[in-house]
Formats: structure tokens, C-alpha cells, sequence
DNA sequence: CACGTGACAACTC
DNA sequence: AGAGTTGCCACGT
């Protein structure tokens, strides 16, 4: 170990790519939260999500619509057509909002991978916590 | 409920 | 090679 390493990530392995590969495990008809996937991915802020997932290519195969935020809503963003596109994905996906324009958290709320997916992909068994469960 | 605070990696010159 | 730019949040008070 030199001195520079704060963070032991594997070779190749970037934190974008992680969470990518995280977001990619969401199954259609299901929602997490970018504290959710910070959570997981570890060593990592609700923010870096966020910036993961404008990072991303128009083509991408991340089903990014499917991470909102702890409120249960469409985090607005500079592109407001892009907001109203999530919502649309997502409805074509059988989320439902409310009135105001969030979802139910209890009822569409991604479980998270499976432990061995986990384990197998250099991820943490468990999570520290998520700020879902963390306000309650 | 509104506000301020915390905290980061990838990309582009 | 290094500095500057950019970008979809959560929590406590």
C-alpha cells in the first residue's frame, strides 16, 4: 500500500461502472433511490449517483429512470423534458404516482440484488444504511 | 417547509 | 500533465 490509497476499488472497476452495473440489476416495475445504490456501491455519496447517471450516453442499456429520489420523486434536472420522460418510462413500467407526484415507496421499492450477486460482484453483503429506512 | 451544509469522479481543454 | 468544468442528492436545523 503507497500512500495514495484511500480507496481500494478494484482495477478496472470505476466507481461510474459499479454503480451502472448496480442500476443495471433493477428489474422494470421497480424504483431505488440514489442513497439506496450510494449505499451499496459504498465509499460513495447520493450526489455521485446523481452525477453517474447524467453522465450517461442517450444509448445506454442503464435503465437510469429507475432511480428517483428519497422523496419518491422525478429529481428535476436542467433537462425538464427529460423529467417528463422518466415518468413516462416509468409508467410504461407500471409505477404509478400520486398527486404529488410521487411513488409508493413500500409497494415499488427495489429489495436490492441478490447476496450472491453481491458477493460475486466485489459489492458489500450489507448495505449501511439507506435513507429510507434511516428517517424511520 | 425552507434553508444551509456535506462531499466527487469523469471529462475536456 | 494538471487545472477547470460539469452534473438527475440527502440530511439536519
Amino acid at each position: 500500500m503507497k500512500t495514495g490509497d484511500r480507496i481500494r476499488r478494484r482495477p478496472g472497476e470505476a466507481t461510474y461502472e459499479r454503480i451502472y452495473a448496480l442500476v443495471r440489476q433493477i428489474p422494470a416495475g421497480y424504483v431505488a433511490s440514489y442513497g439506496q445504490i450510494a449505499a451499496l456501491v459504498g465509499r460513495c455519496t447520493p450526489r455521485m449517483v446523481g452525477y453517474a447517471l447524467a453522465a450517461l450516453p442517450a444509448d445506454s442499456d442503464v435503465p437510469w429512470q429507475r432511480v428517483i429520489n428519497a422523496q419518491g420523486k422525478i429529481s428535476p434536472r436542467a433537462d425538464s423534458q427529460g423529467t417528463a420522460r422518466q415518468r413516462q418510462l416509468l409508467e410504461a413500467e407500471g409505477i404509478r404516482f400520486d398527486a404529488q407526484n410521487r411513488v409508493n415507496w413500500r409497494q415499488v421499492r427495489w429489495p436490492g440484488p441478490e447476496l450472491d450477486w453481491l458477493l460475486a460482484n466485489g459489492f458489500s453483503p450489507e448495505p449501511a444504511w439507506t435513507p429510507e429506512n434511516a428517517k424511520s
